[in-house]
DNA sequence: TGCCCATCT
DNA sequence: GTGTTAGATGGGCAG
């Protein structure tokens, strides 16, 4: 007869890692429990054991912790995403009538020791599973350990017996404890010996076979002196570690290996929980079926599918009238529009999917084919449509109805995921595996790599996914009050997106070279002198040499560590500027290398053929809304020192245009103020007082007219501080004022403003209740962090609880305004085009004339967008440059 | 790849 | 008493 056990933390870390994150519509996670249950499986019909079960750490502390201060409670630390799937993991087993056990103050490992012995002397064979090499020193001639893996959602898994083991090892697995007290643990926290590391235990081990042999001969072995060293010093710590690292056999467990024969799972059970945690593959692997003929969650797609490549101009024309009538069809594109596919459900049992191909349909169709699907005549569902417009633009196509966008639809459900390719929405909303995407694209369009048939097959699947995925994701969103968001937002804001990454910002370029030799000039100006300081040639973009030569070499005084030396960042250096001239020659090189390397060369290196840049704005990247703009980011072009604005006068209008530059004033504060309900801040705004002057009068309790500059900068500093929910430590830092200080000022402000301190308070109350927060039209973000048991994370939770609203809404805002100025000026037949936009600033070139027109037009829209308790403002100014303008 | 540092709102 | 300000992108170094 034969027993598997499971470690069951062991298995269930490995599946949370090695499984991408998935949650159901309820929020809750469920990667661990999907991933655990594969690797069972998997186990199962490898191994076909008599008898199952599963043991669990608890989290109360073990025996250990008393041995060894040490040795503290942090593996059990598990993060809140895979925590929350554990009470639901034991459920399943439950119902699957798998055993598990757990036992107060013992850790899996002791339970696996004894389950495994228990075992043998019922003249059982026992295979213990694990990801943990710990357990291989209970490998016996009947207990063997299968050691599992899982790398890219793949598992392996490795059965080691006695033979095995000594083949790999060396020595007999009992002595993996002897390896553990030489070598230490550091996952584990067991010390081990000061000094030794894997090798050389390994070295020992097979010479001397164990710690206490070496130690009781200690006198006749052959060492390297410092290793004898080494080895004397860390007696303790040996002894000590061998202690920890033992398993111990003996855990007063109810266990008799009869208990865990294999059982009929509980299927109604099963039923129930696989439906709540949306696992529609397993129930139909369990062939399991609802009690009382409930549905069954949500499918892929459960009608016949149908494939055809188009070739025709009837078949084209049958499915163009086709695609009309349809609520919504599916469309997925080859780079450049080097072919469409086109997913519709001509009735409830059928889905149709199409491929057009250029070379398959003749020119003409072709062409034909295109302008009446990216027409407003077909209502489409793409995926990343703002590429896809891209593409339309480039071709002169129009970019007319498109109704939803799965990767937009996924960000606004899950915004902190990260990547929403079709290929993760897959695995995430259906469990499914999807063909590789490389398997239809290439760098040279459809060439299809390997088998044409296959590659088309792949795409039009692909496409499928689509069409399923809208389904699903609307569906969730709905339920979340957030098509609005997408469809009144996002959507509209595909097109001004493309349009604005095609216009590009017209560059200056021979301003650029010239700013970028005189930047080459000082650079070696500073790096000499830096050199003639320290002595010697070194270095200085590199931190570490730069610490050696500051701290060790020059002996100025360390201010903070990072993890891997001295801190030499900015604020450091400045505290330093005082002890030596090297450190404004170090500040000056930094600040020039960066305009350079980044600024200068980075932005020459993109400049296109019309002799522009064109950004790529990203609308599926932040937690809160904002865009984000790449290759290059132009959202970050300096401005705050007098040598980076010059950045700014390289970015200009082509001849006979200018640049309007449109920011709103406060629009965060202004933001607070409205969220937050507070009076006082509103009634500021609302006469058009200056707030931070106002707020500085009341801080500092004098009028304002005696308000000074640096008062006011404190002021800012506060107001500024507490939208991201700042500490009085970070603020007397930021201001430079004790932290009492720092913490009076707040107190005074909240005395003020005290309409904000209720709201910071209950913000974070609903979102620890809700599981989120959101904007004012209706953006989410999920907060698990909030009921983490980790300070750090949960004081994180705390204060995007607070800036998200705040920050997500001005997002939403601009982007409505976005949309709302592009529109505007089509409909009033101007020639001005957005070019930029910098999270609370708008960029329109026009042609010199329309100037006026376009910077009161930008206001009025800019303003118009929102009607709040406090007016919202924007100016708007004009230049040729990007530096007169702003 | 992860870290450190710089840049922006 | 913890560590202590939200959201980004990119260059350069070191392992």
């Amino acid at each position: 007869m034969k027993l598997m056990v499971l470690d069951g933390n062991s298995i269930v870390n490995r599946a949370f890692y090695g499984v991408r994150l998935l949650s159901t519509r309820d929020g809750l996670y469920t990667n661990a429990i999907y991933g655990f249950l594969n690797i069972l499986q998997k186990l199962v019909d490898e191994e076909g054991p008599d008898a199952l079960c599963v043991a669990f750490d608890l989290k109360a502390p073990a025996f250990r912790h008393l041995a060894y201060e040490g040795y503290k409670a942090t593996r059990h630390g598990m993060p809140e995403e895979l925590a929350m799937q554990m009470p639901v993991l034991k459920e399943v087993l439950g119902a699957m009538n798998i055993p598990r056990y757990e036992l107060e103050g013992w850790e899996a490992d002791d339970l696996l020791g004894t389950i495994s012995r228990r075992c043998e002397a019922a003249g059982w064979d026992c295979t213990v599973v694990t990801g943990d090499k710990d357990s291989l020193q209970l490998i016996t001639e009947h207990t063997s350990v299968k050691l599992v893996s899982t790398r890219m959602g793949q598992t392996t898994t490795r059965e080691m017996t006695p033979e095995t083991f000594r083949e790999e090892y060396g020595f007999d697995p009992i002595h993996i404890i002897d390896l553990k007290s030489l070598m230490g643990d550091s996952s584990d926290n067991i010390p081990g010996v000061k000094g030794v590391g894997e090798k050389t235990a390994m070295d020992l081990l097979r010479r001397y076979h164990s710690v206490r042999e070496i130690y009781e001969r200690f006198d006749e072995l052959e060492l390297r002196p410092a290793l004898r060293k080494k080895l004397d010093e860390g007696r303790e710590m040996a002894k000590l570690s061998y202690d920890l690292a033992t398993i111990r056999c003996d855990a007063p467990l109810a266990f008799a290996p009869e208990d865990a024969l294999r059982r009929p799972v509980d299927r109604g059970a099963l039923y129930q929980l696989f439906l709540k945690l949306e696992f529609t593959k397993m129930i139909e692997k369990y062939g399991l079926t609802p009690e009382e003929g409930e549905t069954a969650g949500e499918e892929t797609y459960t009608g016949t599918v149908t494939s055809e490549v188009v070739e025709d101009a009837a078949r084209l024309d049958e499915l163009l009238a086709l695609w009309e009538r349809q609520d919504v069809v599916a469309v997925l594109t080859l780079p450049d529009l080097a072919g469409v596919a086109v997913v519709s459900r001509p009735s409830e049992e059928e889905e149709l999917a199409s491929l057009l191909l250029p070379g398959r349909l003749g020119e003409a169709d072709w062409r034909r084919a295109l302008e009446t699907l990216f027409s407003a005549r077909v209502r489409k569902a793409g995926h990343q449509v703002k590429e896809l417009m891209g593409d339309l633009l480039a071709h002169g196509l129009a970019t007319d109805g498109f109704v939803f966008d799965t990767a937009l639809a996924a960000y606004l459900l899950a915004p902190t995921d990260g990547s929403y390719s079709l290929e993760k929405l897959a695995m995430h909303y259906f469990h499914a595996e999807l063909p590789d995407a490389k398997t239809f694209t290439s760098p040279d369009a459809f060439a299809p790599l390997g088998d044409t048939r296959q590659a088309e097959a792949n795409f039009l699947w692909h496409a499928g996914l689509v069409r399923c995925l809208y389904d699903e994701l609307r569906g969730r969103l709905e339920e979340l009050d957030m098509l609005p968001l997408l469809e009144t937002v996002e959507l509209p804001l595909c097109p001004v997106l493309a349009e604005m990454e095609r216009a590009g910002f017209l560059v200056d370029r021979k301003a650029l070279a010239e700013f970028g030799e005189m930047l080459a000039e000082n650079i070696q100006t500073h790096q000499a002198a830096i050199y003639r300081y320290a002595g010697h040639e070194f270095n200085i973009n590199s931190t570490q040499q730069l610490g050696a030569v500051l701290f060790d070499e020059l002996n100025l005084p360390a201010m903070k560590k990072t993890k891997r030396g001295y801190s030499t960042n900015a604020e450091v250096l400045e505290k330093l500027r005082p002890y030596h001239p090297i450190i404004g020659e170090i500040l000056d090189y930094r600040q020039l290398t960066k305009l350079k390397s980044t600024y200068v060369d980075g932005l020459t290196k993109v400049i296109a053929a019309d002799g522009r840049i064109h950004t790529s704005f990203q609308n599926t990247v932040t937690a809160t809304g904002r865009l984000s703009s790449t290759e290059p980011n132009l959202q970050n072009i300096p401005v705050r020192t007098p040598l980076g604005a010059e950045m700014r006068k390289m970015f200009l209008a082509a001849p006979g245009n200018v640049l309007v530059d449109a920011d709103y004033s406060q629009i965060e504060l202004r933001l607070l103020a409205h969220i937050a309900g507070d009076e006082a801040m509103q009634e500021g705004f609302r006469t058009g007082a200056d707030v931070h002057t106002a707020t500085a009068a009341w801080v500092f309790g004098v009028p304002e007219e005696e308000v000074t500059r640096q008062m006011r900068s404190s002021a800012k500093a506060v107001n500024f501080g507490i939208v991201y929910g700042i500490s009085a430590f970070s603020l007397a830092q930021d201001i430079g004022v004790t932290q009492r200080q720092a913490k009076e000022y707040m107190d005074r402000y909240f005395e003020k403003y005290s309409g904000i301190r209720d709201y910071e308070k209950n913000v974070v109350a609903e979102a620890r209740e809700r599981g989120y927060v959101s904007t004012l039209m209706g953006r989410r973000r999920w907060l698990p962090e909030l009921k983490s048991s980790n300070f750090n994370t949960r004081s994180f939770g705390e204060r995007v609880a607070l800036n998200m609203p705040i920050q997500g809404t001005a997002a939403d805002i601009i982007k409505l305004a976005m949309v709302r100025v592009q529109n505007r000026l089509k409909a009033e037949g101007l020639r001005g085009r957005l070019v930029l936009q910098v999270h609370d600033e708008l960029i329109v070139e026009c042609p010199a004339e329309e100037g006026k027109t376009v910077a009161r037009l930008l206001e009025e829209e800019m303003e118009g967008v929102m009607t709040l308790s406090v007016p919202l403002v924007a100016e708007a100014k004009i230049g040729v440059r990007w530096a007169d303008a702003h």
